[in-house]
Order: C-alpha cells, then sequence, then structure tokens
DNA sequence: GTCCG
DNA sequence: GAGGATGCGC
DNA sequence: CGGACCGCGCATCCTC
C-alpha cells in the first residue's frame, strides 16, 4: 500500500507530532505550578516541533529548532531513545499534580484556586460538585459544563451560531457591525469558542484619548453622542439571553461580555466572548483577534521596522527622536493596515 | 525554559 | 464605599 | 549573567 517514502514521512509526522504533545503536557504542568513563562516556553518549542518539516532523529537536531534549548533538547533525545521524558513519567504519576491538573479543567479554577481547594480537601470534579458553596458564579458556570467546554465545535455549527448572531443583531439596528474572529475567521474546521466583535458608528474613541478604556468611555460621554455605549452592548446580549441563545454570564462589563450559549436543547453548550469596539479601532481589533498568534508576531514586528507600533487598538507612526508614538492612523479596513505596511494582503485563511 | 543584550 | 491588588482567561 | 516573555477587562478580595 504506502510506498516506502510515504510510510516514513508520516512516521515522521507522528514522531514530531508526539514529542509535541509531550511538551505540551510540560506545558500544561508548568503553568498549574504558576509557571507562566516555562509554559509558554514548552509551548513554543513543540509548535517549532511540530511545524518542523523533517523528522527529529536527535538531540543535538532538536535543539536547532527555534524555542528549543539545551533542557528539552535532552528530553527530546530521552524520548528518541526510549520512548519516554523522565520528567514527564514522574508528573504522571504525582497525585497531587494529578489533581490539580483535574480541577484546573473547570474554566475559572486557575493555579491558585485549584491548590486552595486541595488544602481543603478537594480531589476531583466530582468533590467539587458535591462543595459547590466553595466556587464563585464563574467557576460553577465551569463546572456545570466541564465537559462540553472541552469538546471542539464544528465548523459547520460555526457557521449556524454566526448566521443567528449576525442576523438577530442586524434586526435590532443595521448599523451594528458584528464579525466572528479566531480560528473561525482563518477557515479552520473546528473551534474552540465563539469570539465576537462588534461595533456600531454611534460608539467611536477619540484620537486625543490615550487608549484605554476608562478614557475611551469618558470622551464618548463627553462627547455626549446619543447612545450611550454601554448600552449598545447590553441591547445586543439582552436580545440573545431573550431567545434562550444565551444561557449562562461568566463576566459581564460595559464591553465585553463573556458566557455560555447554545443552538438548541438537542446542541452542545458553547462558550462566547462579545467584545463592543469602538468603530474606529474595530479594523486592528478585528485583525487582532483574528490571529494567529504567530502571525500577529511577526506583522508586529514588520510594523516596528517600518517604523509603526501596532497593537489590538491602533495603528501608529513611531516618532524617531521621541519614539513616543503618535496619533492612531485612520483605518477602515484590515487591507489598509497591510498598505500602511508595505505588505501584500493576506486573507485571514493565509493568516494561520 | 529559552532567548537576547 | 473607594481604590488597589490579585486571579483568571484570552 | 540577568531580565523579558501582551497586558487588559471583569470579578472578587484586601485595605483603608
Amino acid at each position: 500500500m504506502a510506498s516506502e517514502t510515504k510510510k516514513s514521512k508520516s512516521d515522521n509526522k507522528d514522531t514530531n507530532k508526539e514529542i509535541a504533545n509531550m511538551l505540551n503536557e510540560l506545558a500544561e504542568y508548568e503553568k498549574n505550578n504558576k509557571q507562566r513563562h516555562k509554559y509558554n516556553a514548552y509551548r513554543k518549542a513543540a509548535q517549532s516541533v511540530l511545524a518542523s518539516s523533517n523528522q527529529i532523529k536527535s538531540a543535538s537536531e532538536a535543539k536547532k529548532l527555534n524555542g528549543v534549548g539545551q533542557k528539552i533538547a535532552e528530553k527530546i533525545g530521552q524520548y528518541l531513545e526510549t520512548g519516554k521524558m523522565e520528567k514527564l513519567e514522574k508528573i504522571k504519576t504525582n497525585f497531587n499534580a494529578n489533581v490539580i491538573k483535574e480541577l484546573t479543567r473547570v474554566t475559572g479554577i486557575g493555579p491558585t484556586h485549584a491548590h486552595k481547594l486541595f488544602d481543603e480537601g478537594i480531589r476531583s470534579i466530582e468533590d467539587l460538585k458535591q462543595n459547590q458553596d466553595k466556587l464563585n458564579h464563574h467557576q460553577k458556570i465551569g463546572l456545570k459544563y466541564v465537559d462540553d467546554f472541552e469538546k471542539r465545535i464544528p465548523r459547520e455549527e460555526m457557521i449556524r451560531l454566526k448566521d443567528l448572531i449576525v442576523q438577530q443583531v442586524e434586526a435590532l439596528d443595521k448599523d451594528y457591525l458584528a464579525s466572528v474572529c479566531g480560528s473561525f475567521r482563518r477557515g479552520l474546521e473546528s473551534s474552540g469558542d465563539i469570539d465576537i466583535l462588534l461595533t456600531h458608528p454611534n460608539f467611536v474613541s477619540s484620537s486625543h484619548v490615550k487608549e484605554n478604556k476608562k478614557s475611551v468611555l469618558e470622551s464618548i460621554k463627553e462627547k455626549s453622542l446619543n447612545t450611550d455605549p454601554k448600552d449598545l452592548l447590553k441591547k445586543v446580549i439582552d436580545k440573545l439571553i431573550k431567545i434562550d441563545f444565551i444561557t449562562d454570564t461568566l463576566a459581564y462589563g460595559d464591553t465585553k461580555f463573556m458566557g455560555v450559549c447554545s443552538l438548541d436543547k438537542k446542541a452542545a453548550f458553547r462558550r462566547i466572548d462579545i467584545r463592543l469596539i469602538p468603530n474606529d479601532q474595530f479594523y486592528c481589533g478585528v485583525l487582532y483577534f483574528t490571529g494567529s498568534d504567530t502571525f500577529n508576531r511577526n506583522m508586529r514586528k514588520i510594523a516596528l521596522e517600518k517604523g509603526y507600533t501596532l497593537n489590538e487598538y491602533s495603528l501608529r507612526k513611531i516618532n524617531a527622536s521621541g519614539r513616543i508614538p503618535g496619533k492612531a492612523e485612520i483605518v477602515n479596513s484590515e487591507k489598509e493596515i497591510f498598505d500602511f505596511l508595505g505588505m501584500k494582503y493576506l486573507k485571514p485563511e493565509e493568516r494561520n
């Protein structure tokens, strides 16, 4: 069946994937240990291994990869020689670590709460169900849907979710603009959650204010536009709750809603985030929240080389002498951001 | 844990 | 209650 | 060798 080349090629992929999976497990362990930067370091290494086109055959070969240093190269070496990584084996048999890992499956329970719960005698998700008085609102909802939230959302369902939301929002007010970002927008076949950016012409930031939300909201009030920005988000959320689409709330402020939704009684419950973005910052937001992370990093680097600073809010020219960013460039589409930077426009599907 | 200055 | 710090998720 | 590694919105706790 499979030719020699094809067989070995698929073996390569599996080996690298195996290594990447193990590095991701180590990453998770470090995160639960509050070692955020080690967590990122392991994930970066895992990404490199996964992206590597060739089969990794030795520790020294692994070390050439970006993000793989002495220690991780040794671990990869161990795996190649023995099929295991010593440190990972140790973690797998560590009772404490396994309990913490189990508890942090619940959204809202991070390393700190997990350790605290452990100290209070909690050992499992089951224990949590019997002791919900130890949980805050977010964590209770997380516990309720812990299994559903670990399921991926098929693209087909994402499309139905998007259609429903866009239709509801437009029915409220045709001037709303809603965009589903994240991996869905990049065309992936499944997503982890639904991330929606929402804007409206009556909500704009002001070029003379600094980029923090308080100032933005204050400036809006000063301008006394006819719509209170706070109501722009509330109006949408109220409607989505009313039609039984949004079922639970995790966090809900002036500009950001985080919660739970479901298409119908038979469908799974999904995590949904909706952010209200000032109209003039919408496309920087869409670009940023579409990702991928790697693409964003690369684009920000290119921006710097061209004398700009780029973030989720704006694109600004950097003043060579004072190196203080100036006023935000006027941006009316994603493509204009690429244009400013002299980059060829990349469609979302090309940003993976 | 890795990179970079 | 105000204002700040911390945990969390993204 | 030692610091950077995104930093911000919201919930909740802490301090006054």
